[in-house]
RNA sequence: GUCCCCAUGGCUCAGUGGCUAGAGCGCCGGCCAGUCACGCCGGAGAUCGAAGGUUCAAUUCCUUCUGGGGACACCA
């Protein structure tokens, strides 16, 4: 018999069924049965009555969490969950779970259980139908993220993630055996879509693994995740790049809205918000002068701390009603070399951070493209000839100027949950502590 | 790497310088024709994170270590 998923048990009263799923509760008494049955759509009640006595001897037997196959027909019901249930007429066991488990699927009273516990049975967290609908939502996320750059003509890119020489300056690589030899994994795609542009490709995007290995411990940093990149030609400045961005997750917030909105609301509170076009822009500077009146001690001059990010992100949403900014003209010092400055004030960047609620999402910029700038801008940052060396030849034979951004889809998902922490929407984390499961 | 906090049955938490370390959930057994955080009765389950120290006596106080969480630095 075909399979029937529990969503769909509602629209066929009167109808044999055939479910699939695990047993998420059961609440047994002397001569019924009420076995919650959960699958990738929902969950539906089923019921075991005693008079089918072969069934009910059986269904009394089962643990929680165990795979089952129930067949039975379904009817309405006003009286169970959802308004329709299952007249089990008989029910098999796919797979036992232990009696016992670890960690709850079903988290009763106050307290969650720990974090780090729960990650160790990661596979069993996944199981809560929060846990499932992140997914569903970093599905869509991606699929609207690559939609938005595929209908501006975009080409895909996967660049490679072993690299021969560290790329940026002071970065924290992965070393890696390489037949006997040494590589790196790469902390960013930045050389290789910067590369496409010297390629002559114009616009490209990237989705895929990036490495960093600091020993950060916070909860927005892991050691890899996935990044989300574009890199694009002819552009004025780094304005371009940020219209695209703001154009993007404008997109991607609403496609995830029309779907998912109201199941976030209802799980997590959280009411997504499609924020207006443009974002609010302030330039460091001006940051740092809004800042001025809460007397945050900081010892960045050049960059925001985290509590600066969060107290901007509260101005900006009092004085905008805007949930993100852009934040522009860094000084130098706090950029990698790569970025273009201004002609009339060499010591600031054309380019911006993103925060999102208090959190950097992405930053962006326009790159140097001249090679006799970029080299000298290399050398004075502490780099040597010697360790990037193709990547300054990509600019050697032409290339046009371009710009580009990387993107943390992992933190903006952190933002879309209001979750305290990446590593709850993050499918394993890999951190300075975890490589397990 | 620096600073702060935490560690008690499978899970979430109480508690105490001294007698048998408690509860709820879960687990095991029994009862209960409509539960829905089902209910009721009974039971098992803890070298109180590890080592050392103070003390007549340490799960409790002290030190170190391990594990976990958070903040900073760095970044997405």
């Amino acid at each position: 018999m075909e399979r029937t998923y529990t969503a769909q048990a509602g629209s066929k009263p009167g109808e044999k069924v055939r479910l699939m799923g695990f047993l998420q509760t059961a609440r047994r008494q002397s001569k019924i049965q009420f076995l919650i049955l959960r699958d990738v759509t929902g969950t539906i009640q089923c019921v075991v009555s005693k008079e089918h006595e072969a069934v009910f001897a059986a269904a009394e037997d089962i643990s929680l969490e165990s795979v089952i196959v129930v067949e039975g027909v379904a009817v309405a019901a006003p009286q169970a969950p959802g308004g329709a249930e299952i007249q089990v007429e008989s029910v098999e066991v796919l797979s036992a779970a232990a009696p016992e488990l670890p960690i709850p699927v079903v988290e009763k009273g106050e307290g969650e259980t720990d974090q780090s516990l729960r990650l160790d049975y990661r596979w069993l967290d996944l199981r809560k139908p929060k846990n499932l609908l992140i997914f569903q939502v970093w599905t869509t996320f991606e699929e609207a993220f690559m939609k938005y750059f595929l209908e501006k003509g975009f080409l895909e890119i996967h660049s490679p993630k072993f690299m021969s020489a560290p790329s940026e300056s002071g970065a924290e690589l992965f070393t890696v055996d390489y037949f006997g030899g040494k590589a790196y994994l790469a902390q960013s795609p930045q050389f290789y879509k910067q590369m496409a542009m010297a390629s002559g490709f114009e616009k490209v995007f990237e989705v895929g693994p990036v490495f960093r290995a600091e020993p950060s411990f916070t909860t927005r940093h892991a050691t890899e995740f996935t990044g989300y990149d574009f890199e694009m030609s002819f552009i004025d400045s780094h304005e371009d790049i940020a219209a695209n961005l703001e154009g993007m997750i404008a997109s991607v917030l609403t496609t995830i809205k029309e779907r998912h909105g109201e199941k976030i609301k209802e799980l997590f509170g959280r009411e997504l918000v499609v924020p207006t076009l443009p974002f609010p822009r302030v330039t460091l500077a001006e940051a740092k002068e809004l800042l001025k009146p809460f007397d945050i001690k900081s010892d960045k001059v050049g960059d925001l701390n985290p509590e600066e990010e969060k107290k901007l992100s509260e101005v900006i949403m009092e004085k905008h009603g805007h949930e993100f900014v852009f934040v522009t003209e860094y000084p130098i010092e706090s950029r990698a070399f790569y970025h273009m400055r201004y002609e009339d004030r060499p010591g600031i960047t054309r380019g911006f951070d993103l925060m999102w609620n208090g959190v950097e999402i992405t930053t962006g910029a326009q790159r140097e493209h001249r090679y006799e700038v970029l080299k000298k801008q290399a050398l004075d940052k502490g780099l040597t000839e010697a360790s990037i060396g193709t990547y300054l030849d990509f600019f050697k034979y032409g290339c046009p100027p371009h710009g580009g951004a990387g993107i943390g889809p992992v933190r903006m998902m952190m933002k879309m949950f209001n979750t305290e922490n990446i590593r709850e929407v993050t499918y394993l984390h890999r951190g300075v502590n975890r490589l397990t499961p």
